[in-house]
RNA sequence: GUGGUUGUAGCUCAGUUGGUUAGAGCAUCAGAUUGUGGUUCUGAGGGUCGUGGGUUCGAGACCCAUCAUCCACCCCA
């Protein structure tokens, strides 16, 4: 006998958890829908070569792999040795592995496109709602099987898409009750601002270092950004760049100002005021120069979503990618989307109780169970009621009435039906109202006609 | 991958410098109550003390390992 478990950073859901995610899974797909996506699934598991080198380095570490079947046959015996000897060296192996869990959604959307752009039309708008898993250290908002739900556009450059998306993400959490910050940025400055300290390939050092800015102060970050080798001129820069605050206009010209000479600075700026001004009154929309996201395919406009109720890491985040089909060997399709992290929404919704209360949909009416004649009986006027599309169950065996109560309680079943002896020989029946405590006796028959308030 | 925290009944947790047969509340089941629940009262069941080693006359407690948990770092949703 084996203790029953289940793997780290995994969990089981019960009822009332599955509904309310369903409910936030429902919030989301009804407003991707309402902007004409289209909804895409794909496979658990992924070619490992797919995967692999799309993450970084990091995002390499992280990557489930799937163990091949077989190895230990005599036949393969030679390779297995060989694949396992290359595997301690960090590399990996077909013949050990050439599968892996899928790490995100984009990725494998990138290559379903690429698989099938002859016959998509463009462009081509999908949503998909799917687990995805991670071999990363489980803490406060991290899993190592998780849903995320992402929007991706491709085969169009328009800014109008970025406009939406923000418009995506203010609609999610509006329908939601949660109060957020959608952080925007863009690639391109940040690009500018590398060239001018040390050059593109310091962009990653930089990117990482100000992303901490409002978690590990100014000075740290500095302290950081030096032990990677920038300059003292070039520090003073970033400094400045940093301390730039206010409303959303005021940073960027100040923005402007500081980094205005280059031209894919400029393109940047101008980009985010473009989307800035079709959402005037969005509230927590806000330019972020020290916004970075990890994901190295991003070119363009990047976003991020946080909580401004709960402290946990982000809720959502995405941005422009332009040539991520590239990767599979199909070149200019530009695209960009977003991504919403179910868990982390779950979890922040749970701290501040704003799931909605009605979000419970259990069963409506219980039969009671008087006995063997009385049960058929019942039955026959609970699948009427179930025709009515009312949700009926009857207890399954002639219990104590107290019983049959506490039952009903537990599982919060609002009414009721009493089909007993007395009932049965008279053709009526007791349909009582368990919150209320009230109940009345109704001839049978006029029990498929009988209106249940409020469950 | 690095560092720390916690692990005792189904759940939440007590358990003294190591000392007899490991406790409480809630939950469960039975009864008080043979057709009316949520309250109350009585009683019962339920523990390899995460797992495996070690120290000791003696370990739930101390040591080592391991697994899980939560938290932080790295990174990220």
């Amino acid at each position: 006998m084996v203790k029953p478990s289940i793997p780290q950073g995994t969990r089981d859901f019960g009822p009332e958890v599955v509904r309310k995610r369903g409910y936030i899974f429902k919030t989301i797909r009804d407003v991707f829908e309402l902007y004409g996506y289209q909804p895409l699934e794909t496979p658990a598991m992924e070619n490992l070569e797919t995967l692999t080198g799309k993450y970084g380095e990091e995002g390499d570490k992280l990557i489930f792999k799937i163990l091949n079947n077989g190895l230990q046959d005599p036949k393969n015996r030679d390779k297995s040795r060989e694949a396992f000897d290359n595997a301690l060296e960090g590399k990996a192996d077909r013949n050990l592995t050439e599968r892996a869990l899928r790490y995100d959604l984009t990725i494998p959307f990138a290559r379903y496109v690429a698989m099938n752009h002859g016959q998509l039309t463009f462009p081509y708008k999908r949503y998909q709602m799917q687990p995805v898993w991670r071999a990363d250290r489980p803490q406060k908002g991290r899993y190592r099987e998780f849903y995320q739900c992402d929007v991706d556009v491709v085969g169009s450059r328009s800014l109008l898409n970025e406009v939406e998306m923000v418009g995506i993400y203010g609609d999610v959490f509006e329908r939601l009750g949660m109060k957020v910050e959608i952080r925007i940025n863009s690639r391109k400055i940040l690009s500018a601002l590398a060239a001018l300290c040390g050059g593109p390939h310091r962009m990653t050092d930089i990117t990482v270092a100000i992303d901490k800015l409002d978690k590990i102060g100014l000075e740290k970050v500095k302290e950081e950004l030096t032990s990677k080798g920038i300059e003292p001129a070039q520090l003073a820069l970033i400094e400045t760049y940093l301390g730039i605050e206010g409303p959303n206009e005021e940073k960027l010209s100040r923005l402007g100002n500081l980094l205005g000479d280059s031209p894919l600075a400029r393109e940047g700026i101008q980009e985010i005021s473009y989307v800035l001004q079709f959402h005037p009154g969005r509230e927590g929309l806000q330019a972020d120069f020290t916004l970075a996201r990890g994901l190295n395919y991003y070119t363009g406009l990047i976003f991020e979503v946080k909580s401004l109720q709960a402290r946990m890491g982000s809720l959502g985040g995405g941005g422009r990618y332009d040539d991520l089909t590239g990767l599979f060997g199909v070149p200019d399709i530009p695209g960009a989307g977003i991504s919403f992290g179910v868990d982390r929404i779950y979890d922040v919704l749970e701290e501040l109780q704003l799931f909605p209360g009605d979000s419970f949909t259990g069963t409506q009416v219980l039969f009671f169970n008087m006995g063997e004649a009385e049960a058929a009986a019942a039955f026959g006027h609970m699948q009427a009621l179930r025709g009515r599309n009312i949700r009926c169950e009857i207890y399954h065996e002639a219990a104590k009435l107290d019983k049959q109560f506490k039952y009903a309680d537990k599982k919060r079943i609002a009414h009721a039906v009493i089909i007993g002896t007395n009932e049965l020989a008279q053709g009526t029946c007791v349909v009582k109202d368990l919150r209320r405590g009230e109940q009345l006796t109704i001839p049978v028959n006029r029990l498929s006609g009988f209106v249940f308030e409020g469950s």
